[in-house]
DNA sequence: GATGAATGAGCATTCATTCAT
DNA sequence: AATGAATGAATGCTCATTCAT
């Protein structure tokens, strides 16, 4: 499973709930799925009625799911972000510090481009601010924290920045590359990142 | 004067044409220090009507001045780009490569920072691609490519990226830091940039 | 069923859709019915929320019927030319080509008086000349030059004019008569336009 | 003089008001020559601000001789329809009923034709309706009524319409060449007009 | 539950009219 | 008197959200 990008989707929590109904619950996939690509491709400026008609349902459907758009978006950012959180905590108790510090950073920053939405999540975007995403970004941050805090004590990570730092930086290349034809400079844009955040003096 | 923030007004070329009455230059320029903050703030997602209440004239006098919202928004964001031109252009012909290409990968990342307009121009936002504005982001990268090829001839750049990544990376830093916390974020992230621009093996 | 005015409100085709439901049918008739009756009253000129205030419903319903005002116009318009094409379409193979001919001036001059939206479109307003109205006008002046033609071959019909002279006078006489007022002297305009339409030399 | 189509300017009456300083009369005269163009092309859609515009002079300079839009279009309109009024007046005693009828028949069809804002006026356009057009029409009304029925009495006309069916005959042609294109159908349209108005019965 | 029609507030833009210069 | 800048109400259109079917 790629740890950031979803092929499939998350099951929906509705804690204390009985369950959806089967065609319920292929609606809501479907409308998630619509929203992910919508999202992705044009940020929140894409029609609530574009995406339900990309789901192939009613806007009320998706309204029936979804209290709001933005209630909508942030299911679609939380998910992805509730992926990278798992990936980091997998890779916190690595055996080698610096190299799965470095894998995380390549995760991010490689899987987060061409991805409007979650750049726009990333850099804190006003309608992009509510509670959940809130929660799972300090969740992402306190998981970054650890592999930065170990690769930094192994000596792999320069030893004068932080991990909001290091958020600043991963947000910056994620909405670098979130234009479709940005995505080809991905590699050039880690390589920089990668080698600044070596320790100085330290060749690459 | 601060080659990236403008403090001070640009006065308008208005070329062959007799020059505003008083009030109406006021009202002008009014009108653009408006739109400077709003679309600092949030983009071109303000609507008109803020601007022009922010300015404190109605919206009619907005469009005495500017056409449309985007010429509007062209205007603020040619302001800053000219700026950021003339001063890369300066810095083309100075002594030593390196020392050029640092400062102004430094005026880039601490100046433009905070401004979501800017960012979005840079990135390439629909709504403000328009005409004038790609002119100058050409001429801005053309100017920039000078610099960073004097530095990759003199050592003191890595050569394996060109200028479209330089460009990305800036934009990504502008965008990460144009939220109003992270603004403090400001130096670490030129610092891990600048090391990581450089070639590799050389210490920092 | 009156070939000209309607009553009754034409059955929207929508080739190859699911009907609309009920009460959307509902509100697109009265959409219709209450432009039908402000266009002809104001022309153009009617705000869209006019009309759908009239209607009893919202602005964005009439949207929904229809994707601009311009579109809405044309539909009311287009139902009334489509009448008239088909009345003339039914009078080219009448035995009698004189009477026939003065039947369908007879019904252009008196069906269409007091119609301010169809002399303006007869008349090419500017915004009136929109695609389907240009193809229907069309239409309908092949249809009236047939029974121009066949009239003036038999003799009852002067033959020095066209079938554009003679367009141009039913537009005139449709906006001289589309007065309220004016309505009630149908009969003299009609019987001047007949007789100055005989051929010279012949008696009423 | 063409009794219609003005080339020189009405001088303004302005009673019991010292006379205006010579540019200011000047810029009257510039503005409703202006206005009468553009007038006569648009008809009242065109933005006041053009027609400032064309005489050369500022918006409110307009508004200084004309206290507004409706009122410039009144005083276009009522200069026109004085010219009318003074040539049927002068024909009303001619010596031959019959010609002096059909010549301001022709008149009126001719000189009109091509005049969005005259057609306005004759057909009661809602903004065309203050007082003072609508006495001109009156006057125009009965200087035509006094050629109608001389060319009624001296057997030249047909019997059995009044001024009224005229005027609307008239209108309606007006509004049929008001069209650029349909000026060229000026003779068509005044030769059906003139035999449908003969008597029943004589030879054209 | 699903549908998609209806709503209505919001936005960019125009333009008649007023008023400071 | 003239100018043209400023005003602000009005208009066409969009879209998030609600609700009848």
């Amino acid at each position: 499973m790629d740890p950031v990008n979803p092929d499939d989707t998350e099951r929906a929590p509705r804690l204390s709930t009985r369950p959806l109904r089967a065609d319920a619950q292929r609606n809501r996939a479907r409308v998630l799925a619509a929203a992910q690509d919508a999202f992705a491709a044009d940020g929140l400026a894409v029609p609530l009625d574009e995406i339900a008609r990309r789901a192939g349902v009613g806007a009320g459907t998706v309204y029936r799911h979804f209290p709001t758009k933005e209630a909508l978006f942030e299911a679609v950012i939380l998910d992805r972000l509730t992926r990278m959180v798992r990936y980091a905590q997998s890779l916190a108790e690595a055996d080698e510090p610096g190299p799965a510090f470095f894998e995380m950073l390549h995760r991010l920053v490689t899987g987060a481009s061409g991805s409007r939405d979650l750049a726009d999540a990333l850099a804190g975007s006003d309608l992009a601010s509510a509670g959940q995403i809130t929660a799972a970004k300090r969740e992402l941050t306190q998981a970054g924290e650890v592999l930065l805090r170990r690769a930094q004590t192994a000596g792999a990570a320069r030893g004068d920045i932080d991990i909001d730092d290091l958020m600043a930086l991963v947000t910056g290349a994620t909405m670098a590359l979130r234009q479709p034809g940005e995505a080809s400079r991905r590699d050039a844009v880690y390589a920089v990142l990668r080698d600044g955040l070596r320790p100085p003096g330290r060749s690459g």
